[in-house]
RNA sequence: UGCCCUGUGGUGUAAUGGUAGCACAGCAGAUUCUGGUUCUGUUUGUAUGGGUUCGAGUCCUAUCGGGGCAACCA
């Protein structure tokens, strides 16, 4: 059980909020959702699930000058594809006339004022942590005056940045939060929502947790760079007098060799150093999607991950392992042979072609079978045959014996080279007697690899995608260095591969998840066409 | 040198005063028509010094380390 849990548990004993549990999952639609924003729905979602409660969706889309609806849609669609459903969905915006109104009251009340101050001179007055702040020449107008400009601020008489709405608190406060912070700001900007209705928008401190309140949130569950906002949180709610949910944070996910910045994602994406916000090599849901990851493998990784308050940085191959675990059981098998060479059997009767059953997944009979053609010419990995081997290699080598899965035993005579010296055919025996299924088939081999028939096959264009970035940290930067001097060069390789005849455009798309038997999982990608299929090397297998 | 948060194997995360457990990673072996899967075994840990207690990862205290806060961003 963790530590939210062990909150929500013991408000429940308490009879806190009626015993009731309501969460959301705030997203600003500003940027797409990735890995770091999964944790967080599964948190958010999880525990309204666990605990009877309900959690909406809410854009906190205070900020007209960054947001689109691009995003709400595609935040939206990634959040269902995880597979949860939002009880409501909301906008802060929904909440501007309210907010308004709650803005009035504290003026009222004398707790807001309008500051004339420029940015520079706020941000002077405000101190610095380790020193108290300054009051603004205009922090003790009257009521009157303050309701005036306020109104006027919203009337639009006023430019960008000329005035500002701020909470009258505390200069001296230890917490930078409490000197006095600004409420509303003058941005004459088109919101997506609510187009040119305001020209002064509210600042995140003076609407998130008023929305929760709204909304009857109970526990609003947030990551720890909000902590030091959580007295802000909790003084408005005292201060406007209103429901107060409960604020908790939990440290946020880090992830080896990737960066979970919204920021430099969108940098990534803009100076095109990726294909689009779902390139497979990004840690966005999206991009994870078209990787190949699962619904229920990301789920199971935020699971595993847990939650708790210190700084973490989860290895990578933690979410390798739960996209394994979930695609070793469900991905239907193939063969498809990635870096060819042609292997010949000497003894195999010209023209003849056998019909070779295989088995779709190992893992679920109920997959059943399906037929490979087998013939006398063969292309198999050039990994896979190995001139000068050595006790640990356990494939092929002359003389040696393997056997070619769901066909036969074959052993190696010779092999030929072209003038440079590569090898261009591997030549070899089979034995007729050692067909799969058959009584003598049985025999120990060391090795079993796969292979795709020469004149049956087609082509297919395979994306083996590696690290985006070669360090673990790419944000530890040298003297004058950025992350962007850390990007793996070879972190996409595109590569034509030899699949089974039988993959049709159809089959590709329809079972989406593939295992290439002994190298990888891999995804069908949406590029895919009638003539060229594409695949996605999801990751491959361990080893 | 202000305030807040946080220190448990390589990485995460449990243990709520009573045998430091689990997962990933690593290593070794068994099985295997995938060097996959499965199974077995195994290396590695309570930041440090004091204190309270029959007993401390847990409570107290001091120290040290990590993170956050000074956007009209969220």
């Amino acid at each position: 059980m963790n530590f939210i849990e062990q909150i929500i548990e013991e408000d429940i004993r308490n009879g806190k909020n009626d015993a009731k549990v309501q969460t959301r999952f705030p997203p600003e639609p500003n940027g797409y959702l990735h890995i770091g924003h999964a944790k967080s729905i599964c948190i958010n979602f999880g525990m309204a699930e666990k605990y009877n409660g309900l959690c909406n969706l809410r854009f906190d889309d205070t900020n007209p000058v960054k947001e689109d609806t691009e995003y709400v849609d595609s935040i939206r669609e990634d959040i269902h594809w995880l597979g949860f459903q939002w009880a409501k969905e909301f906008y802060a915006s929904d909440y501007f006339d309210q907010l308004y109104l709650w803005a009035e009251q504290l003026i009222n009340e004398g707790l807001a004022y309008v500051d004339d101050q420029t940015q520079e001179e706020i941000s002077k007055g405000r101190g610095v942590p380790t020193a108290p702040g300054i009051e603004s020449p205009y922090r003790n107008r009257s009521v009157e005056e303050n309701l005036d400009l306020f109104r006027r601020m919203r009337a639009g008489e006023f430019p960008d940045g000329s005035r500002v709405l701020r909470a009258k608190i505390d200069m001296a406060s230890p917490n930078m939060h409490f000197r006095d912070p600004i409420m509303y700001r003058i941005l004459h900007a088109t919101h997506h929502r609510t187009g040119d209705k305001w020209c002064i928008y509210p600042m995140y401190d003076f609407a998130h947790g008023q929305s929760d309140s709204i909304e009857g949130i109970t526990h609003s569950i947030c990551t720890l760079e909000f902590e030091v906002h959580r007295p802000l949180y909790d003084w408005f709610c005292e201060a406007l007098r209103i429901h107060h949910p409960q604020q908790i944070e939990f440290a946020r996910l880090n992830m080896t060799y990737t960066i979970m910045s919204k920021r430099k994602l969108l940098q990534l994406v803009k100076e095109h150093y990726v294909n689009g916000w779902d390139d497979p090599r990004m840690p966005t849901i999206c991009g994870l999607r078209r990787r190949g990851y699962t619904p229920a493998s990301i789920r199971n990784f935020a699971e595993t991950v847990g939650v708790a308050k210190r700084d973490n940085i989860i290895d990578v191959s933690l979410l390798e392992f739960c996209a394994r675990e979930d695609l070793n059981k469900t991905a239907i098998r193939t063969m498809a042979v990635l870096d060819p060479v042609k292997l010949i059997i000497d003894n195999y009767p010209e023209g003849q072609v056998e019909e070779m059953t295989a088995v779709n997944n190992p893992e679920d009979p109920e997959a059943g079978t399906r037929t490979v053609p087998f013939s006398k010419e063969l292309w198999i990995e050039r990994a896979d045959f190995r001139e000068n081997a050595d006790k640990k290699f356990y494939r092929l080598s002359i003389d040696r014996e393997v056997r070619l899965k769901y066909a036969y035993i074959i052993k190696c005579t010779h092999i030929v080279k072209d003038d440079a010296g590569n090898i261009t055919e591997i030549h070899c025996t089979y034995d007729p007697n050692t067909k799969s299924g058959m009584p003598d088939s049985n025999r120990k081999v060391k090795a079993t690899i796969h292979w795709a028939s020469v004149q049956h096959s087609k082509k297919a264009e395979v994306r083996l995608f590696d690290r985006l970035f070669s360090a673990e940290d790419p944000d530890n930067c040298a003297e004058g260095e950025t992350f962007l001097d850390h990007l793996n060069p070879n972190s996409l390789v595109v590569t034509e591969a030899w699949v089974e005849p039988t993959l049709t455009l159809e089959k590709a798309m329809a079972i989406k998840h593939f295992q290439f038997e002994r190298l990888g999982y891999f995804y069908a990608d949406p590029d895919s066409t009638e003539e060229k299929l594409v695949f996605n090397k999801t990751v491959s297998l361990k080893q």
